[in-house]
DNA sequence: TTTTTAATGTTATAAAGTAACATTTTATGC
DNA sequence: GCATAAAATGTTACTTTATAACATTAAAAA
């Protein structure tokens, strides 16, 4: 999603070996091959997919087990998310940004499978958390996957 | 969740079978026995414990493959819900209303799994439909699965 | 009653994810 | 440096989740 070209797949796999070294970890070749999986995938792809993709465009052969490892790995230094809804993953699409990352929502296209890492608004996802205290519960992540249609597909008669 | 013994069991099977009739659909005895297994199991699971429950529980014997085709028919009945962030099904808990049912929003315990069923306030899904728009997709269902600490539960420090 | 549709049975297999242990690589104390 | 511990990766096998494809049975419609 966020690398286009080759220079940029390059500029934002600096930072993340930059973002990891900062959280105290470290972005070995195998962990930044599969990161490097996931930017050029530019989609949402599983695990198995992105063994393909590192296979087949990059030249790079990984087991299932050591991406799936791997990919745990990225999550926690948030270079990359699982989108619970499908069992795929994506590249964080804030790497090359300073601040500090926000737990993060997903618009998620329906038909084409297209993902969009977004920001809800603060004051609305403090409105879904407070209606969660108001049921007993404690909000314990604002990751949100939203079921959604892009603006390249078109909404079925049904959903209008 | 909603059963909490026989009688209300069978309450709510016949309130389904009325729900199925006037949807044009049939809430066959196998259709009405996985649905029981739903009531008994009182939390979310996935198909093959369902299989587990209705043999174990009811005496009903259930391969997965028709336990995923009958949940299948639940959900487009609105008499039960996938959850698709733990690949689980709960039955609905508005069986017995007679109000027409909207998407769902469901809270789930990190901890325990326990999952309500709740309205997200109309106003606040709206403003999710906004940011979505803003960002130039459409919502497609406020099914919304949120990842949250019980009552129960313990609330980690580090979510605090 | 025939015929057609809907529902369920059956078998096999794909897809997603993890456990357990072996090996290799990297860091750290001496 | 070298020994040793810790971290990372390799490897095998397996579990869980889900579906495809086709057979059979039950129910509704002609």
């Amino acid at each position: 999603m966020i690398a286009i070209n080759q220079q940029a797949t390059k500029r934002v796999l600096a930072q993340a070996q930059q973002q990891c070294l900062a959280l105290g970890s470290k972005l070995t070749i195998k962990r930044s091959q599969v990161l490097e999986g996931l930017l050029v995938a530019a989609k949402a792809v599983s695990a198995y997919e992105l063994t393909d993709v590192c296979r087949d465009k990059l030249g790079y052969d990984l087991l299932p087990m050591s991406v799936y490892r791997i990919l745990e790995f990225l999550e926690n230094n948030q270079l990359a998310h699982r989108l619970n809804t499908s069992n795929k993953y994506i590249a964080c699409s804030h790497i090359t940004c300073d601040h500090q990352h926000q737990p993060p929502q997903f618009l998620i296209c329906k038909t084409c499978h297209k993902v969009e890492e977004v920001e809800v608004p603060t004051p609305i996802m403090e409105s879904v958390a407070k209606a969660t205290r108001k049921a007993g519960f404690t909000l314990a992540s604002s990751h949100l996957e939203i079921e959604c249609y892009c603006n390249s597909c078109d909404v079925p008669e049904a959903a209008i």
